[in-house]
DNA sequence: GCCAACGTTGGC
DNA sequence: GCCAACGTTGGC
């Protein structure tokens, strides 16, 4: 995303873009991925809060009706190191975010429903671990927040973006963004051989991570987290590497 | 640069 | 609607 939404997507700005490739999809195809969506496979979405039965005001309410996963936690994923994608570098890290004007940005260029639809779901004030993909060294390099929610993103109508979508219109827009300020750097870079580490125990023992969309989904950009899966790499922060 | 994973396309 | 071909993602 820049960030990549994903897979990729990105923030806007100057130049930055990224390939916008096929879309072609069917109408059908289409609707459906918005109206039915993803609930990723098989966390066993647990509310995040009573156990006994019905609405509590909290968030994750899968109850039995169908009713979708909430979520309050996403990871995002960007690419800090320079690519170029039909002529535009898709380069964005975090410390390109925290180099734009408030230190905020759109997460542009995301081109795919299930990443498209989770920022949808996304509330302002909410976080997300902003994480860099496709480096020397991938993981966990800080915390952004949400701070508007989605909205049609300007770059499927732009002929010269990577992310052009001649299929969208301006009165039915396909894709969305929101935008995300820099919280703060992690107190440390969190890699992905680490979380991989303990995911791989977690799937084992039935630990907190045994779901953890980052490797049950391994190319979606955009990907919710559980409370407890945030607060559990969160706490990695403060151990040694 | 390689290549596994996986989403999309399109023939049938 | 199946599924092989193809393209992209993204770790290594």
């Amino acid at each position: 995303m820049s960030p990549q939404g994903k897979k990729r997507s990105r923030a806007t700005l100057a130049g930055k873009k990224r390939p916008a490739a096929k879309f072609a999809k069917s109408k059908i195809q289409e609707e459906e991925e918005e109206l039915m969506m993803p609930v990723p496979k098989e966390r066993s979405s647990k509310p995040v809060g009573s156990s006994t039965g019905k609405a509590t005001k909290k968030a994750a309410c899968p109850s039995a009706q169908g009713s979708k996963q909430v979520y309050s936690h996403w990871l995002m994923k960007s690419e800090p190191e320079s690519r170029f994608e039909k002529g535009a570098d898709v380069k964005f890290g975090i410390e390109d975010l925290k180099a734009q004007p408030n230190q905020t940005a759109c997460w542009d260029g995301v081109r795919n429903y299930q990443a498209r639809n989770f920022m949808r779901d996304m509330k302002v004030g909410q976080e997300a671990f902003f994480y860099h993909s496709n480096c020397k060294e991938p993981g966990i390099a800080g915390i952004i927040k949400i701070v508007k929610e989605a909205y049609p993103d300007h770059t499927q109508f732009d002929k010269k973006d990577p992310h052009y979508d001649s299929s969208s219109t301006k009165e039915n827009p396909k894709w969305s963004m929101v935008d995300v300020q820099f919280v703060r750097m992690t107190k440390r870079f969190i890699p992905l051989s680490e979380l991989k580490a303990h995911y791989q125990v977690h799937r084992a023992s039935g630990g907190l991570l045994k779901d953890m969309t980052l490797f049950t989904r391994q190319r979606l950009s955009v990907q919710p987290l559980t409370d407890e899966e945030f607060e559990f790499v969160l706490s990695l922060e403060e151990k040694p590497s």
